[in-house]
DNA sequence: TCGTGACTTGACGTGCGCGTCAACTTGATC
DNA sequence: GATCAAGTTGACGCGCACGTCAAGTCACGA
């Protein structure tokens, strides 16, 4: 076994992302890899993290947004660190994604409006005569 | 009556954006209000489409998908161009928007058992002798 | 020993989404 | 007629999230 850790090209193939972009989000703190000499090795930690990264710049968050939510999930293994503070950050984080979805949830709503909108002129379209039903 | 146009000021302060984002939204060809002279006048038209990129930036899309977007929600009002065409697109938008909106689900309930945990362990400290149960 | 391939650290470049001047016009008010 | 607010068109600047070189290190097999 590889010691369960993954070299940066593993991590590259497995996420999908570049070297740059991992170096990048290391430089920010968002990730720390253990450094053995010069060469980087990606622990689960690394992984459980790039996986929160990726997800949270696809619902538009920055990276320096992340990097805070991050300290937020990663206490979940034993820190004990302003528990009642981190608390009231994760719920902020509760409320912004909540708000999100319920306006996610709009958007598709009204984008199905559309779609049946458009159904509908196709349809009579193609059978002009079914516009009197 | 003003005609139901808006200025850029009262565009800016109805929406909550500078003059220099929506001339550049219209630069970008995502807004097109009524040149009279020199001035612009923003239509109700203009007003929707204005609602729907600030929803897009806020789910992470760019301005340029944005755009192509527009073209979408454009056509309800009687245009007939390319209506299959559209419909694919809108469709293509919707499966988009519905994936989005499974994982953002995912995200609230990991959140939200991040936030039990934390709780937990703040009632654990604050009465240690029921960490036995 | 000599590639070769994977990795490294700078350092500059790039596209996006505007911010921020400067210099000007235009209509209303004193 | 002067002023002032609101608007205009360039044009340059900036922060973010990387891309893209250049130049070097290091382990490995032929």
């Amino acid at each position: 076994m590889t010691d369960d850790t993954m070299t940066i090209g593993e991590m590259c193939r497995a996420f999908d992302v570049t070297p740059r972009a991992l170096r990048f989000y290391e430089q920010k703190e968002l990730l720390n890899p253990i450094r053995e000499g010069q060469n980087r090795f990606y622990t689960p930690r690394d992984r459980a993290r790039l996986k929160l990264i990726l997800r949270g710049k696809r619902f538009g968050f920055s990276l320096a947004e992340i990097r805070d939510l991050l300290e937020l999930y990663h206490l979940g293994d034993g820190q004990i660190t302003q528990l009642s503070a981190t608390l009231e950050a994760a719920e902020r984080h509760h409320a912004d994604l909540t708000a999100k979805r319920d306006e996610l949830a709009t958007a598709i709503t009204e984008l199905e409006q559309q779609i049946q909108m458009i159904r509908k002129m196709l349809a009579e379209r193609s059978n002009p005569r079914s516009a009197a039903e």
